[in-house]
DNA sequence: TAAGTGTGCGTTTTT
DNA sequence: CGCACACTTA
């Protein structure tokens, strides 16, 4: 069996020298280490490493994992749907001779044949299939203006996204093709903001507090650890990380299987935890209902119960969304095609656009079967394909279509285009991950001689491995945004600062108030906890003792800041006056560099300026977090333009650019670690490389270091993505 | 009981 | 590199 792993590379890496902590020598060891143990320190050490960069085309690398018989069953299953999918086509497949009317013929100025086809078809279940960079959205757009140019009152069209971006882009569009009067009546959105929203508007109907506030993952990781020791669990296996237990938790709900079987599935090592996890499962969602907080996944699941539970309620939405459109279908997970159903079950004009070769979500639930079972739930559906592609040249085409026929299954689209042959594709190879991220720098200051710095993306499988093209950009000067990774909302201080708005908006926003108590000096988890106690035992004199003790003086002023902050009639603008004042002293006293994060504090009391009420601010913050990042803060859209773009593939779909980089080609890394093992997994992976790859309208350039640090070791062999793509390099 | 230090461990992807 | 926990110190 060949290597897997090259010890860790002591020279030539300018980015990252690796230190070797002497540790082990200085503090005594308790228990003596195993032979094995220190074999595998003395050759991650001293066994040399291999220098040279490995070819991919000895295939012996990579095993291939085993198929399940789940697996190939719902292989063969899905095989047969499409199948029957692609006869079905077949069938329909009108004669093009159709008369169309005036406005038809309108729009049939602007849209291919398939196309116009799909924005005419108003009437009834739709499925279109759209293969990368065919005009999907341009096709959804036009859709949208036909309705409301055929008539269709706007308030009755209901346009879900999977990104906000997607949303507003559409919404934008539409406004210039038609004016926006029109189209601002028109509900887009997200499943979670719609359904946020929603809930919000029809409280009373639904009878729930409007006040609620939504948890992030780290939202929810904080409820975890502020209720994990109220069950005892003993050390028996892994440390149980607060954020996945949340992940598992989350993956339970979206999968709808229980705790235990997910636990299985996506953290086999925690199993011997699974009763703890189960108990805690049923206290995080006690804790959440009573402090009136929802997660993500609490927003769809509330929307779709009542949905199902309030006749009323349901008959009022199908009443107002008569006419649904569903974008990036392939990507839903079963509650959200539940909610579709349901929204669209009176009258049946649905549409849904997507493409089963980029579902890229299944970790969050998500099932591209959803796509393709379309056509058995809405038997009278129509069905479109659209396969011209308009984004890429053939070059890139070709290799495209490449990677989806790896793939063992797929509603195969053959993708073509007109447009003129351009370069093939590029493979880089480094010698380490400071040198891949040189040469690749080396490229784009040699593009951006002929293009501009937007037209440029890199795109990764993890936020991580941006680093080192981060550090050689910051290095030449050449200005860069971060998508993806580490948000402007998941920075302390802004996180601190929203938890007081939160606070502000939900007085039972108990993981709030932890975070605020936590930061004053003198208060640890045991006090805070007494505090909270005291403060939700209803009796402010309650508080009094706590003012007296030694650190008293911070929690008055904090105390005090509260309800000043919460005084009716103050404007946003007011409040975020009286929180920086009451914060930003406290934050230069625990934290040493302030400037940066001041940066950041004022554009957050911008963003709030632009809200009326605090309930929506938080809201909109916590579902829509600005991402953009430049230096570690927001950036205008006219600094974009001069900006290249550093995202995962992930945050970088729909997107398209002219010259895009993929880095990091190596088997651990893209396809991840993770999914080696899982036939599935690794399918997935495959789409995600597929997503990557057809974001690139001219040129492409692919990379891969012979070393990647990774953990301290490293893994050398070339993707096998790249192995089945070999001769198109 | 808060807060600081050390250490071991495991690194996706996002609304 | 960040975190959960163990242990120490004040």
């Amino acid at each position: 069996m060949p290597k897997k792993y090259t010890p860790i590379d002591e020279d030539g890496n300018d980015i990252e020298p690796p230190i070797k902590k002497k540790k082990s020598a200085k503090s005594p060891q308790k228990k003596p280490e195993s032979i094995d143990d220190i074999l595998k320190r003395f050759s991650n050490t001293f066994i040399p490493q291999e220098e040279s960069i490995r070819e991919y085309s000895n295939d012996s690398h990579y095993t291939q994992p085993i198929q399940t018989d789940d697996e190939k069953e719902r292989i063969s299953a899905l095989k047969k749907i499409i199948t029957k999918l692609e006869r079905r086509y077949l069938n329909s497949k009108k004669e093009d001779n159709q008369k169309l009317s005036t406005l038809e013929k309108k729009y049939a100025k602007l849209l291919n044949p398939a196309q116009l086809q799909a924005a005419i078809t108003v009437d009834g279940p739709l499925l279109v299939v759209a293969g990368a960079g065919s005009g999907k959205t341009r096709t959804l757009v036009h859709r949208a203006a036909y309705m409301l140019e055929r008539g269709i009152n706007a308030k009755n069209i209901l346009l879900l996204t999977f990104t906000r971006r997607a949303s507003k882009e559409i919404q934008l569009r539409v406004n210039q093709l038609i004016g926006s009067e029109k189209a601002d009546a028109l509900t887009a959105g997200t499943f979670h903001g719609i359904a946020n929203a929603i809930l919000r508007r029809q409280h009373t109907l639904l009878d729930i507090s409007p006040s609620f506030t939504i948890a992030d993952k780290p939202d929810s990781a904080d409820i975890i650890r502020l209720i994990r020791h109220r069950i005892k669990i003993e050390k028996k296996g892994p440390i149980l990380k607060n954020s996945k237990i949340v992940d598992i938790f989350s993956r339970s709900r979206n999968l709808e299987i229980s705790v235990e079987k997910t636990t299985e599935r996506i953290q086999p090592e925690y199993l011997v935890y699974a009763e703890e996890l189960q108990q805690l499962f049923t206290l995080f969602t006690e804790y959440k209902s009573e402090h009136n907080i929802m997660d993500y996944d609490d927003l769809l699941s509330e929307f779709q119960r009542h949905l199902e539970e309030n006749r009323l309620f349901c008959s009022q939405m199908q009443k107002q969304f008569q006419y649904i459109m569903v974008d990036e279908f392939q990507d839903t997970n079963i509650i959200q095609k539940r909610i579709v159903n349901t929204l669209a079950a009176k009258h049946k004009n649905i549409m849904v656009v997507g493409d089963d070769a980029q579902s890229i979500y299944a970790f969050r639930g998500a099932v591209f079967e959803n796509i393709l079972t379309f056509p058995e739930q809405w038997k009278e559906c129509t069905l479109i394909k659209i396969e011209q592609n308009y984004r890429s040249q053939p070059a890139i085409i070709e290799l495209t279509n490449t990677i989806l026929n790896a793939a063992s299954i797929g509603y195969h689209k053959k993708l073509f285009s007109d447009k003129k042959i351009g370069d093939s594709p590029k493979l880089i190879k480094a010698s380490s991950a400071g040198d891949e991220a040189s040469r690749v720098v080396n490229m784009i200051e040699k593009e951006l001689e002929t293009i501009k710095p937007k037209d440029i993306a890199v795109l990764y499988r993890s936020g991580y491995h941006s680093t080192h093209i981060q550090t050689e950009l910051l290095r030449r000067a050449i200005p860069f945004v971060v998508y993806g990774g580490i948000t402007f909302t998941e920075r302390r201080h802004i996180k601190d600062v929203i938890s007081f708005f939160k606070i502000v908006a939900n007085k039972r926003d108990i993981v709030a108030w932890n975070r605020l108590l936590m930061l004053l000096p003198g208060i640890g988890p045991v006090t805070a906890r007494k505090i909270l106690n005291a403060i939700q035992s209803g009796n402010g004199e309650a508080l009094r003792p706590f003012f007296a003790a030694k650190q008293g003086d911070y929690l008055l002023a904090f105390i005090e800041a509260v309800t000043t902050a919460t005084r009716p009639g103050l404007s946003l603008k007011d409040m975020c006056e009286i929180i920086f004042a009451y914060y930003i002293p406290l934050l230069s006293e625990i934290e040493t560099d302030v400037s940066d994060r001041l940066k950041d504090l004022e554009i957050l009391r911008e963003i709030s300026a632009k809200y009326r009420s605090v309930n929506s601010f938080v809201s909109d913050f916590t579902l829509d977090a600005p991402q953009k990042m430049r230096n570690n803060s927001p950036v205008s859209d006219r600094q974009i333009e001069e900006t290249i773009t550093l995202s995962t593939v992930h945050s970088a779909k729909g997107l398209e650019w002219h010259t895009v980089f993929v880095p990091h080609l190596l088997d651990g890394m893209f396809p991840s670690n993770r999914a080696l093992k899982n036939f599935s997994n690794l399918e997935e992976e495959r789409r995600l490389f597929y997503v990557a790859c057809s974001r690139a309208k001219e040129r492409l350039f692919l990379s891969y270091p012979a070393t990647h640090f990774f953990g301290g070791r490293a893994s050398g062999i070339p993707s096998r993505f790249l192995h089945e793509i070999d001769s198109l390099l």
